[in-house]
Formats: structure tokens, C-alpha cells, sequence
RNA sequence: GGUUUGGUAGUUCAGUUGGUUAGAAUGUCGGCCUGUCACGCCGAAGGUCGCGGGUUCGAGUCCCGUCCAGACCGCCA
């Protein structure tokens, strides 16, 4: 026996029980004639003593230990004469009798503590080190408690958890695939699921008529802090449903998650908001809910203004930020600076200051009369002591500017607070974007997305026009999950692929054996896929999705702990019958 | 593909206008210490300043290239 109970869990109560534990040595503490050792597991910290005028040899053991050592120890618990209420196990310690060395270990390359003193780069390349912080652990515990509790709420309300398959068809769409050489096929490959959309969609037409699964997906695209070349989605579907019945199931879930993993309730029924709204007051079709700050379009009211700036730009758009007007010159440089960057992309910024005093200061004094400006003010809802922040330009370019500009004005102004949670359901977004590199459409969501009813006929005339029975759920401007009601007529499917410009053949051979299977009835359908991983992230209170996963990838899609992905044996390749080119730098 | 920040002791970082022997903290090792729990005190070891080239009497510091890492843009149905 190892061990009869774990770091964490001994108490007064045990006092002169012998137990014995088994851990990793925290921290050796040699204090003259004795020697406190804190010994680790999962569960906490207990202390043990050694006391070398009763038991010299056994203490000069345990001096010899180091950090990190595996160890089990007999002992009798005793209560301590200073107690420690840092610690849940700290009025009580275990009087050692017995020391095993289970596994010596060589000194770690960074210290094993909550706050660690190891940069990123080290902690991935002993993520197996970097494993038993606490932080780590408990957001991997986070996850695992959502995983439990997702399966549970969808399997009482009858959904079947159904494995797809990994190996499966490079589809043009969509993101890139990685790709898998058949050995068996020589010069065919698998492709890895972006996604189990079809298959989802296949089931529904089985008849399973509700289906979940927690599952991996894979796209080749450059990686970001809260995306990995392989993450996790909550992928659902459902039959004989409409938009609503899809949303008010996985509302469900999303408030169950909340409730059971985080103690949150949220009462509130999501609010649901346009795409169009979304743009028009946000910029951002992920607006973060949580503070106010919408735009205000005010192309009109600079119509003559006499500054061709505002007057000639496309769009103009505005924001108010409350009790700023006392910025100072370097704080609104600052924001200039802020919006100017390449990756914000605006060309300048006007502000106008509504001083305390009822007086107004802006960067465009020359072109307005005080009165003008108070008029805006109105217009924009700003009140005395407001600072109202202005971009124009270019339409899509300036409101995203004037996203990221409201953004970092609630982070300045401390308005998005990571323990709030505002989320709401996106809808209507349209079904077809205009692709300027291509010269033409492809799918907003995916080309099994059905259009909006009333907006059919638009197909031949207006395609662009075309809204779609899709929908997001955004939490604090992350995007968390998204689905729509799909498709399921034959027909309108064809008609899909044509507008996406596949030729009768490529849809075919890409996408025949769905519409073979539409052909035998399949039910009306619709799902949502969640990314587990982001939601992960959010319950922890994190950005990075990678401290949710116990071994991601870096930035270059690399996992430097295990060094891959790495070059295979010529002989691996022979049997694939893949002749690599020269890699050109 | 692009923008940007960084790379100096095991680790986290400082290093001034280009100028003596590159520092601090922490960790490690040794010594002292019987109630510590961020123990304390004394001492020691520990450096290819990412790599290559250039400018200069002289480069951690300036310039060019390159590699690695982070964030972002493009990309991600």
C-alpha cells in the first residue's frame, strides 16, 4: 500500500492515527536539529517532521532530499504547536517514522509554485512538470467537470453520443485540411474532420434525431492564442426542429454549464440580436455585451461640414466614452496611436471633449461652432464630462477600427470584468459572403446552411441579400458556438453548390453520397457545434485556450515537449509512395 | 505572407550616451541554526549576452541577416 490517505485531506480529527502518504517533496525546510518536508500530491500539502535528537538517522534522510523527489512516509499524525491557516491540512503534521525515496528527481527547471518563474517556452517543454501547478491542474479540472456535466444535461434530454469517424475526405471548402497518405491507396489521402458536419447530418437522416459529441477537429490555419490546429467542439444536431428549438435546448445547456461548473445562474432568457445590429452597433458580429458604448452613424450629420475627412468618408461612425472628457493630450495620443496601427487600421481619430464646465474642446474646432458640437453630443447621447471618440473611412474597416477602439476603451475604463457574464444570440446572418479574390460566393457558415424561408426567392436575384437560419452564441465578445438549420431537400442543395459555383460534377463527387442520402427522406434538421476549448477558457478566466488543454501546440502548430510534427524515415515514405520536393528557403 | 515585442546565470529580469572585471533576485551547492511554513544568517559555484556578419580603437548596447518564442493582421465554410 502506498498510501492510506492524500496530501490533502488529513485534519484535527486524525490526530495519533498512523497513516502513511506518498507525494512529491514540495520544499525541504532544515531548521537546525529538525527538518520540515512539505509533501505534495494532487490534493495538497501536508507537512511532515523530522526531529534529529530522536531519530538522527532518519533526519539525515530526509536532509537529503530535494525538490521534486518521490517519497512515502509512515508517520503519526500530531497536532502542530504553530499552526499554518494558509493551509487546509495546517494545524496538523505527521510525525515521520519512516522515509522511502520512491524516485529521486534532478533539480526542475523551474519551481513547482502557483506563480511559476518558468516562461511559456519552458513551461510547454515540461508540460509534464508544468502539470502539477495548481493553476494548470484546476483549469484542466474545470474542463473535465463541463465535459461531465454537458454529457449529463444532453443525455437527459435524450441526445446519443455517437463517434464519427477521423479519417475521412479532403472537402474544398472551408478551412484547410490536413491530410493523411492511404498506404493501402497509394496516391490518395484522408483528410482530418474540420468538423463532423456531414456526418452529423447523416445520423440525423438515420434517424438518431438528437446526437452530441465531444470531439477532436483539425484545420490547417495559422494559429492564434485562442486557436490550436486540433481542438475540441461539443458538436450537436437535432431533428424536427426549427431555429428556436435548437437555441432554447442549447441555451439550456450553456445555463446548466454555468450553474453547475461555476456556480453562475443566469436567469435572463439570452437576448438575441441581429447580424445587422451587431454591425451597425457594435462593428463586430462577437459584440461584447457587457458595457454599453454603442455607435452612432453620423455620415449624415457631417454632411457640409466643410472637413473632407468626414465629409467625402463612406462611413462615420462615433462612440462615447462616459467621465472622459478630462483625458489628457497624451492619453488621447495615445488612443491616435492605438487606432492608427496596422493591425486597427484607421487613418485618425476626432474626439470632442464635453468639459465639467459646459465648455467643448475637439480636434475639429476649426470646421464647428460650439453649438454644432453640443449638437452632436446630443446626437450621440454624450452628457457633460463625456468624451465622444469619432473614426471615418471606409465602411467595414472603420467600424471594426471603431470595435477594437471600444474595446480597449472598456478595458481602460475597466468595464469588462472577467466574473460578468453577458452572452446573446447573434441571428440572421446572411448566407452567402462576397469573395473580392475569387469573384464570388462562398458560404457565410457552411454550403449546408438553409436560407431564410422568405428570402428564397432573393436567390436568383440578390444572392448577397440572402439571410440565413444561422446563428452564433457569443459570451463577452468571444464567439463560443455556432449552427444553423441546415438544408434538407435534394433540390435547394443543388441549387447551394451551383451558387457556390461547383459544377454539377464537383458537387457530385464532393458531396454526392448527402444528396444521395437526401433523396431517402431526410428529416428537417439543425445543430451547433460549441468550442469547448474557448468556453473552457472562459470558466477558468483566461485568454489562451492552451491552458485548458494538458498538451498543446505552440504557435507554429509545433508541441516542442514531444518535438513534432519531425521528418519520417525514407523508407515510411517509400511504403506511402510520397517523393518529398527541395524545401525552398 | 505581414506587423510588432522579446531572447543576458538553472529561472525571472536589470544593464545609462558604445568604455574598467556583465549585475540583482530567486534557485542550486556547502556551513550554522529545535517550530519553520516565501524560515533566517554566512559562504560558494554558476555567463557562447540566441546565432552569423558588419561599423568602431572598443559592441550585451549601433547596423544587416538569420533562428527561436509571444501577441496581432491576413487566414480560420
Amino acid at each position: 500500500m502506498y498510501r492510506s490517505h492524500t496530501c490533502g485531506e488529513l485534519r484535527i480529527e486524525n490526530v495519533n492515527q498512523k497513516v502513511t502518504l506518498s507525494g512529491w517533496v514540495q520544499k525541504v525546510r532544515k531548521f537546525g536539529g529538525m527538518t520540515f518536508v512539505d509533501v505534495r500530491d494532487r490534493y495538497g500539502v501536508t507537512q511532515l517532521v523530522f526531529n534529529e535528537e530522536t531519530q538522527k538517522d532518519l533526519c539525515g534522510k530526509a536532509n537529503g532530499l530535494g525538490r521534486e523527489y518521490v517519497i512515502q512516509v509512515v508517520g503519526t499524525v500530531a497536532e502542530r504547536s504553530n499552526k499554518n491557516d494558509k493551509i487546509p491540512t495546517g494545524e496538523i503534521e505527521i510525525l515521520a517514522e519512516e522515509l522511502t525515496i520512491l524516485n529521486a528527481s534532478e533539480v526542475p527547471p523551474f519551481t513547482i509554485e502557483d506563480k511559476t518563474d518558468g516562461g511559456d517556452e519552458l513551461r510547454m517543454k515540461y508540460r509534464y512538470l508544468d502539470l502539477r501547478r495548481n493553476p494548470v491542474r484546476n483549469n484542466l479540472i474545470i474542463r473535465h467537470k463541463m465535459g461531465f456535466e454537458v454529457r449529463s444535461y444532453l443525455n437527459d434530454q435524450d441526445f446519443i453520443e455517437t463517434e464519427t469517424p477521423v479519417l475521412i475526405k479532403s472537402t474544398p471548402e472551408g478551412a484547410r485540411d490536413f491530410v493523411v497518405p492511404s498506404r493501402m491507396n497509394p496516391g490518395q489521402f484522408y483528410a482530418l474532420p474540420q468538423s463532423p458536419q456531414v456526418f452529423k447530418q447523416l445520423l440525423m437522416v438515420g434517424g438518431f434525431d438528437r446526437y452530441f459529441q465531444i470531439v477532436k477537429c483539425f484545420r490547417d490555419e495559422d494559429l492564434r492564442a485562442d486557436r490550436q490546429p486540433e481542438f475540441t467542439q461539443i458538436d450537436c444536431e437535432m431533428a424536427f426542429v426549427e431555429q428556436d428549438d435548437v437555441l432554447n435546448m442549447f441555451e439550456g445547456m450553456v445555463k446548466h454549464l454555468f450553474k453547475t461548473v461555476k456556480g453562475v445562474e443566469l436567469t435572463n432568457a439570452f437576448p438575441h440580436m441581429s447580424y445587422e445590429d451587431a454591425m451597425k452597433y457594435y462593428g463586430s458580429d462577437k459584440p461584447d455585451t457587457r458595457f454599453g458604448m454603442k455607435f452612432t452613424e453620423l455620415k449624415e450629420a457631417f454632411a457640409g461640414c466643410g472637413f473632407n475627412v468626414l465629409e467625402d468618408a463612406e462611413y462615420v461612425g462615433g462612440i462615447v466614452a462616459q467621465d472622459c472628457a478630462s483625458y489628457t493630450r497624451k492619453q488621447l495620443d495615445a488612443l491616435t496611436d492605438f487606432v492608427k496601427k496596422p493591425q486597427v487600421g484607421a487613418g485618425g481619430l476626432v474626439y470632442i471633449k464635453f468639459n465639467e464646465d459646459g465648455s467643448v474642446k475637439s480636434s475639429v474646432d476649426k470646421f464647428f461652432s460650439p453649438e454644432q458640437l453640443l449638437e452632436l453630443g446630443e446626437k450621440m447621447g454624450a452628457k457633460t464630462g463625456d468624451l465622444a471618440l469619432i473614426l471615418s473611412g471606409a465602411k467595414a474597416k472603420t467600424q471594426n477600427a471603431l470595435n477594437e477602439l471600444r474595446l480597449e476603451m472598456g478595458n481602460q475604463l475597466g468595464l469588462r470584468n472577467p466574473n460578468e457574464f453577458s452572452p446573446l444570440w447573434v441571428v440572421d446572418f446572411p448566407l452567402l459572403e462576397w469573395d473580392e479574390d475569387t469573384e464570388r460566393f462562398h458560404a457565410m457558415h457552411h454550403p449546408f446552411t438553409s436560407p431564410k424561408q422568405e428570402d428564397v426567392t432573393l436567390l436568383d436575384t440578390d444572392p448577397g441579400k440572402v439571410r440565413a437560419n444561422a446563428y452564433d452564441l457569443v459570451i463577452n465578445g468571444v464567439e463560443i458556438g455556432g449552427g444553423s438549420i441546415r438544408i434538407h431537400e435534394d433540390a435547394l442543395q443543388q441549387k447551394m453548390f451551383k451558387l457556390l459555383g461547383f459544377t454539377q460534377e464537383e458537387a457530385n463527387e464532393q458531396f454526392g453520397f448527402l444528396m444521395n442520402a437526401f433523396k431517402y427522406g431526410a428529416p428537417p434538421h439543425g445543430g451547433v457545434a460549441f468550442g469547448f476549448d474557448r468556453l473552457a477558457a472562459m470558466f477558468a478566466g483566461i485568454e489562451s485556450i492552451r491552458d485548458v488543454i494538458a498538451f498543446p501546440k505552440n504557435n507554429a502548430g509545433r508541441d516542442v515537449m514531444i518535438d513534432s510534427p519531425s521528418p519520417v524515415h525514407g523508407d515510411q515514405l517509400k511504403e506511402l509512395h510520397i517523393a518529398l520536393t527541395k524545401i525552398e528557403k
